[in-house]
DNA sequence: CCAGAGAGGTACGGTACCGTACCGTTTACA
DNA sequence: TGTAAACGGTACGGTACCGTACCTCTCTGG
């Protein structure tokens, strides 16, 4: 009868999502070593008991804000990609990609995981595999496909891959995760824009091909 | 007589310098919140009263710590650039770009930045300035002079450099910063070269062109 | 309506840490 | 050689934090 329709279950688990949202809060706005278990009972109220009977540890409730968060949203990072047109398939997952690498939880993960990687080697390790990774080889993938039918000429496809991704970035990734500037709709659109041009076409003028 | 020559001021400089060396260690390896003062002091000797003559408080460490890594490796991240083929200069200039950022140093004032961002704001902003912000003004000055040539075709060179740093990185630096993988000088050479011949080239087939 | 589980509130042990204060000792410079 | 400054070692105040223990209250389920 421990079902989550009982009503001791229910309440257990709108405790547990309870905790998890205001932790999550504090965890990514003030990192984890500046954050204290009191801190976090003082902001969702209740009783030490019920939050160690939820989480164990500092270390678990961390475990489980993290991964919470991960699948939540690194999902969107290797969206299908079985467009026609690479100019606009790219835009397309360019914009994306970004959106959610610059929204705040995507930028709050990012701090967080860079900050605690190495006292948390598997969740960093798993962070990376689901998430850049994934990415990567799903992006890979498509160039590969595209590769094979003579649509597009690099040596490695996945280096290709993490090289575009990597062009996204630019220095407006980094620069919002150390809060100095602020992501805008127009700058994301112009970078990606930009990006996919550089890519496709290349920098050098046609004179110097061959 | 306060001196570098004085006996005292020689001494002291000489104890600045050692505290400095241990505590950058110290700070690099575990992060700031983990590293406690008396952790220094086990590792350099001495007592407090000396540690607090020459840092105020552990913010003030901190801070020296930053400062001086950064003006010791930021400098190589933006080389004098006045080489004449285009290709060769990327590639010389990508493979040390990469080198600094992939070095120790690099990548754990990286990862310190970044953890310590919220709580430094001051400092982060001069790092970004002086490290990725001056590096990618550098290239973009390379890049406007061979675009008033007719050597380069970018829209802003700004942009151009600041993705062309981004293709290096690639997911190389980020899997070295969140310590996944090693990065090799091979693969350094390797991933600049792809980075520079999609760079200039494209990665579209010459048809795709025009 | 009533056992029993869950939750709230709080006090506490043990530890760690920052920065100060106070000792005696060593070193530099006249 | 003597004096003043710097240094090493350590104890301490005050605070903060993790996780446990204890007691009381609320609410579920039959």
């Amino acid at each position: 009868m421990d079902t989550i329709h009982s009503g001791h279950a229910r309440r257990q688990a709108a405790k547990r999502s309870e905790i998890l949202a205001a932790a999550t809060k504090l965890f990514f706005k003030e990192g984890y070593g500046r954050v204290s278990m009191d801190a976090v009972l003082a902001k969702v109220g209740g009783s030490k008991r019920t939050l160690y009977k939820h989480f164990r540890s500092k270390d678990d409730l961390f475990t489980a804000i993290v991964t919470n968060v991960s699948d939540r949203a690194l999902a969107a990072l290797h969206p299908p990609l079985d467009g026609g047109d690479i100019r606009e398939t790219l835009i397309t997952m360019g914009e994306q990609y970004l959106t959610v690498l610059l929204s705040p939880d995507g930028l709050a993960l990012y701090r967080t995981m860079v900050s605690e990687a190495s006292h948390f080697p598997e969740l960093a390790q798993t962070f990376f595999t689901n998430g850049p990774g994934r990415a990567s080889r799903n992006l890979a993938d498509f160039f590969q496909e595209r590769k094979v039918k003579g649509l597009l000429k690099v040596d490695s496809p996945l280096l290709a891959a993490e090289q575009f991704l990597g062009m996204l970035r630019g220095d407006v990734h980094l620069a919002s995760v150390l809060l100095i500037r602020k992501p805008t709709k127009p700058l994301i659109r112009k970078s990606v824009r930009q990006a996919v041009e550089t890519f496709l076409c290349g920098a050098a003028p046609d004179l110097g091909k061959g």
